[in-house]
DNA sequence: ATAGGGTTAG
């Protein structure tokens, strides 16, 4: 075989993403000498590349005897292909520090990088910017349509259409890359009018069509996004063998909500690709639909489609947050061997898996391994402590970080406000807080805000904490008063539970949060036609509260539990267990049933016998059925979507103390681990 | 020889 046939059979290993081809003509390369080649080497770097196998590209690029800006380029390429633009970045500088100079491809595609990295990137896009325009590279087509992409993901539009308006030649990707600029920036109207400027010198392509979707879905505008569904049709546009359009369909139908519409788009699709495998099984994990999900992420694992960085770390997203352990540790065990489990986002979602399942010491071990940490893996770490009540280890890590040359954002600010204010650190709270406020790099938000509330409402300060959200410079949102209203149930503040009632009943009405808040104040308080007036409203609204749902996975299998309704088979006993439980704790700790279910409950405590029917209890009750009081070794773990409430809290205590065992909580606030008769959060919470 | 337009972790 000689030169030339090596580099054909390369191009075709490379265009059609031959991973086995790639291998044998890799091989044959060797042999002969040809693999160190400049020339030849670059083309293996692009093959491995497109590959996605990064692990072998690298390999080839090593051993280049020689380099040049093509090879560096290549490379780098790999990386954004394969959903790593940190990585990707990370060749670009040192491609710099070698020396070698960057030309325009080279500088599209980190810009393209820094685009993906958003706004997290710190302004290396504007750099990047910058260094196109010193090297005379920015009115170059390719260039700027990346220019016009990296400025709309850094949240910079106006910068991007700028760089449209002073383009001189505008091709059909430029045109398409504005319209998705504006369409991922949220300005539909912006997007809609660019597209009829654009109709009169250009005919739109799949991509326009797709931005248009994507505009459509960012949007929410399902009857807008059909409409466009139907004339891609009329115009011919059939989407069943195209990725693209197939892919923004999905996306537009899960962002709808149609999960039907997105299931059929989705099987007419002869290719699909690893986009639209994520977008649906986020979609279904985002409505809630655990066995969907999970079928369709096993048809996923057997398709045989290239696995990115993306999917991972999407997947391991839902395993948090449905805390699937037995999944979540077989994906990660997977990401070892995989050339994708370099991604820092991946190992970022790794922490965050292991904290919401209730291991923050494995957690910790994989922050610890991590090669590269960035500002998300930090405030990851910080979240996890946060939520498990250990403030003083969230202030260690926001400190190390900072030492370690890693600065805080907005994100990171948050997280530790709130793991301080979970801990009840009201110093260290208000402390960093002031620094938040004098640092001018980032804008606090009303969150942040939010947080000093929670604090100070929690303390009892509830007069302080109404003031700071009337005297703050940011307009004040539901979330910020839903606290404070909050605060005045847990301190039984009539006068300020009701004023603040009134504010979220006029902004936010026809949230059915708002008025269980109220109505558990007005009870408490013995204002009952109050109360019912108030109940009655709600009825003619036709609203109803979200149900408790909570889950327990008993020999790797997942059983729900819904507050007040007996589905389970198992229900008569599980009763009958809880019950016997209930005895025991009476006598050995007087403990009564309901005394102290007016702390937080979120779920139905109208009656007393419901108390005995929260989907805690159940889900505990199921575990007692199964094990008894055989097997005492691994904690307990419950997950709950809403928060345990004050009575389930105070039987969970007593559980852990009459049976002895140690039980794991986690609700949507925080974790809770209940030990000889005590809970972690020392009844703070 | 290398590029640009649709999904993603806190």
């Amino acid at each position: 075989m000689h030169r030339g046939a090596i580099t054909e059979l390369i191009k075709t290993c490379a265009k059609g993403s031959l991973l086995s081809g790639a291998l044998q003509v890799h091989g044959n390369a060797l042999k002969m000498g040809f693999a160190c080649v400049l020339t030849i080497g670059n083309d293996l770097i692009d093959m491995y590349a497109k590959c996605g196998r990064l692990d072998f590209a690298g390999k080839v690029f090593d051993e280049l005897s020689e380099r040049n800006v093509v090879s560096w380029t290549a490379f780098m390429v790999g990386f954004l292909k394969d959903g790593n633009a940190e990585k990707c970045l990370k060749v670009f500088d040192e491609m710099i520090v070698s020396g070698f100079q960057p030309n325009e491809y080279t500088l599209s595609t980190t810009l393209k990088a820094c685009g993906l990295v958003g706004p997290a990137g710190h302004g290396a896009g504007i750099q990047v910017h910058g260094v196109c325009i010193k090297s005379g590279f920015e009115l170059h087509d390719v260039v700027g349509n990346s220019v016009i992409f990296m400025y709309s993901r850094s949240g910079m539009v106006d910068e991007g259409e700028r760089m449209f308006e002073i383009m001189p030649v505008k091709s059909l990707v430029s045109w398409n890359a504005m319209i998705a600029g504006f369409a991922y920036g949220g300005d539909g109207n912006k997007c809609l009018c660019l597209f009829k400027q654009m109709q009169k010198q250009e005919v739109p392509d799949e991509f326009t069509f797709a931005s248009l979707l994507k505009a459509c879905s960012g949007l929410g505008a399902g009857r807008e996004g059909t409409q466009v569904h139907a004339s891609l049709i009329t115009n011919g546009f059939v989407n069943t063998n195209n990725s693209i359009l197939s892919g923004a369909l999905t996306d537009l139908y899960v962002k709808c909500g149609c999960l039907t519409e997105a299931r059929k788009v989705f099987d007419l699709t002869v290719q699909k690709n690893v986009v639209q495998w994520t977008t649906l099984i986020l979609g279904y994990a985002q409505e809630g639909f655990v066995r969907e999900t999970m079928d369709l992420f096993s048809k996923f694992w057997v398709s045989g489609t290239r696995i990115d960085g993306h999917v991972l770390s999407s997947v391991i997203g839902v395993f948090a947050d449905f805390a699937l352990v037995v999944q979540g540790r077989q994906v990660h065990s997977y990401t070892i061997k995989s050339p994708s489990g370099e991604d820092v986002s991946v190992a970022n979602s790794l922490i965050d898996f292991y904290h919401k399942c209730g291991l923050p010491d494995e957690a910790e071990v994989h922050f610890r391994e991590m090669h590269k940490r960035n500002v998300v893996s930090w405030t990851t770490m910080i979240n996890g402590h946060g939520k498990h009540g250990h403030g003083k280890a969230a202030i260690n890590l926001f400190n190390e970080m900072q030492l370690e040359g890693v600065e805080p954002d907005d994100v990171a600010y948050l997280a530790l406000l709130s793991a301080c204010s979970h801990a009840g650190l009201i110093e260290q709270c208000q402390y960093y807080f002031s620094r938040l406020i004098s640092d001018h790099q980032i804008k606090p938000k009303v969150e942040h805000y939010a947080c000093m509330v929670d604090l100070l409402g929690r303390a009892g300060r509830l007069q302080e904490a109404k003031e700071l959200i009337e005297n703050m410079p940011l307009e004040a949102n539901v979330g910020i008063w839903q606290t404070l209203l909050s605060a005045c149930r847990v301190h039984r503040n009539l006068n300020m539970g009701r004023e603040v009632g009134r504010i979220l009943l006029r902004i936010d009405g026809d949230n059915p949060a708002n008025y269980v808040i109220l109505s558990n104040i007005l009870s408490e308080a013995g204002k009952w036609s109050e109360c019912a007036e108030l109940r009655e409203k709600m009825k003619k609204k036709g609203m109803k509260k979200q149900g408790g749902c909570s889950w327990i996975e008993i020999n790797k299998e997942v059983h729900f539990f819904y507050g007040g309704y007996n589905t389970h088979p198992e229900t008569e006993k599980i009763h009958f267990v809880l019950k016997e439980v209930e005895k025991k704790m009476n006598e050995e700790l007087g403990y009564v049933h309901g005394v102290s279910y007016a702390m937080h409950d979120v779920e139905d405590e109208s009656k007393e016998e419901n108390l005995r029917m929260h989907s805690e209890k159940l889900a505990i009750g199921l575990w007692l059925v199964v094990n008894g009081e055989k097997e005492k070794g691994e904690a307990i773990r419950v997950y709950k979507n809403l928060r345990v409430c004050g009575d389930c809290h105070e039987f969970i205590k007593g559980v852990s103390k009459v049976l002895d065992i140690v039980l794991v909580v986690r609700d949507a606030n925080r974790f809770h681990r209940f030990e000889h008769g005590v809970c972690s959060c020392g009844d703070y919470w």
